[in-house]
DNA sequence: CCAGCATTTTGACAGTGTCAAGATTGATTG
DNA sequence: CAATCAATCTTGACACTGTCAAAATGCTGG
């Protein structure tokens, strides 16, 4: 029998064969459903049905796993990025598209969010070179993403890089302040973005 | 001898005397120190030269705890937004001192406003009622300003709740991307939210 | 002086991350 | 084909965590 990448566990062997996936994928879906603090070794393992240190095969740490799942998160993030960025629509809708898919991808994945943007992977543990690499870029293409609808007239501001910020700023706050539960009116959150809009576009009149 | 508010520690003493006060101080401190994460109650109680469970007769819970911190934190915001409301300057002066406090507030107390604003307390565990209640106060107030504000045509929006909801998430989100690392370069909190500053206003002319 | 009460401690348990050492297996090479 | 080796996985162990139940301690009113 040869090795394949695709089956999910190779039963009644000693050899997984394809652990390092399956414990991702596992890990994010216990992610997903029961909250980031609930996620044990442990636990994450006996779903796997394996033992209890068979993941440090595979990741130096808990730490090292959590920022495979938000590097994951970010390619995610970058492809969606880019898919709504070839669709034929005005610029002004292609800015407000962006401000309203940063606003279903966190709260439609709050968790992943958290790990992406959260103090559990960037201020409590130190991260991955490949987080910190992918991270980066993506907030690069951002920056470039105003830089271009600044010079066309649509955003204002004159300082990308500031704008940027500000504008990932107010995303990421009404983003956390839902996902964290302070924000637990019905109100929704694209409705909220949406009339933040008119704030960062320049006055037409 | 009698019971003394004030002292800290009635040495050579089976009771304390003051311990629920003692506890929260310093586990204010070693939160600030070290991180929230970091904070066990047993390392809190060696501190204290007291035993593991003392705690326990004047707090429910670990989360009862620090629903009691960020409490304190919530009280001491308060406070710093009356003060900041009795110096005669003009509407716009006191807008953006509002803007700048909330901002120095949260770089310089971070792990307690993480503790008053993260999913720490709101979404992981459930909060007190005291907290919930000085809270909901406290972004009560934040909306009645905005309202004043816009009364007056120094802010823009006739939305009070809505602006509020908007203004408070930039502040909130940009204060995070500090306090959680994901902005390590030298750019200072201060800086972008002054830049951020016309956004919110009504166009002079 | 003693009973009762508030306060603090000790003992115990289940759960956690992680290291070191051993067990198992598939692959490689003589 | 068989022996060895390296990759992979497991077992044992340790320190640490929050928290409960039961015991111990000291203050205070009668």
């Amino acid at each position: 029998m040869t090795k394949n990448a695709t089956e999910i566990k190779n039963n009644s062997s000693y050899h997984h064969g394809n652990l390092r996936q399956t414990l991702l994928s596992a890990a994010t879906q216990m992610i997903a459903e029961n909250g980031i603090e609930s996620l044990s070794l442990r636990k994450l393992a006996d779903k796997v049905s394996v033992s209890r240190t068979a993941a440090y095969h595979y990741f130096d740490d808990k730490n090292d796993l959590l920022c495979a799942i938000a590097s994951d998160g970010f390619r995610q993030w970058q492809q969606l990025l880019k898919q709504s960025e070839q669709q034929n629509q005005t610029e002004r809708q292609k800015f407000e598209q962006y401000l309203v898919n940063y606003m279903v991808f966190a709260t439609h994945h709050p968790e992943e969010y958290e790990l992406m943007f959260g103090r559990c992977i960037w201020k409590q543990a130190q991260c991955t070179e490949e987080l910190q690499t992918i991270a980066h870029g993506t907030f690069q293409y951002q920056v470039r993403m105003m830089e271009y609808w600044q010079s066309i007239g649509l955003v204002a501001g004159d300082n990308p890089l500031r704008t940027a910020q500000i504008i990932w700023g107010t995303l990421h706050g009404i983003a956390k302040l839902f996902i964290d539960g302070v924000y637990v009116d019905d109100t929704r959150a694209e409705e909220i973005v949406k009339s933040a809009l008119p704030m960062f576009l320049v006055p037409k009149d």
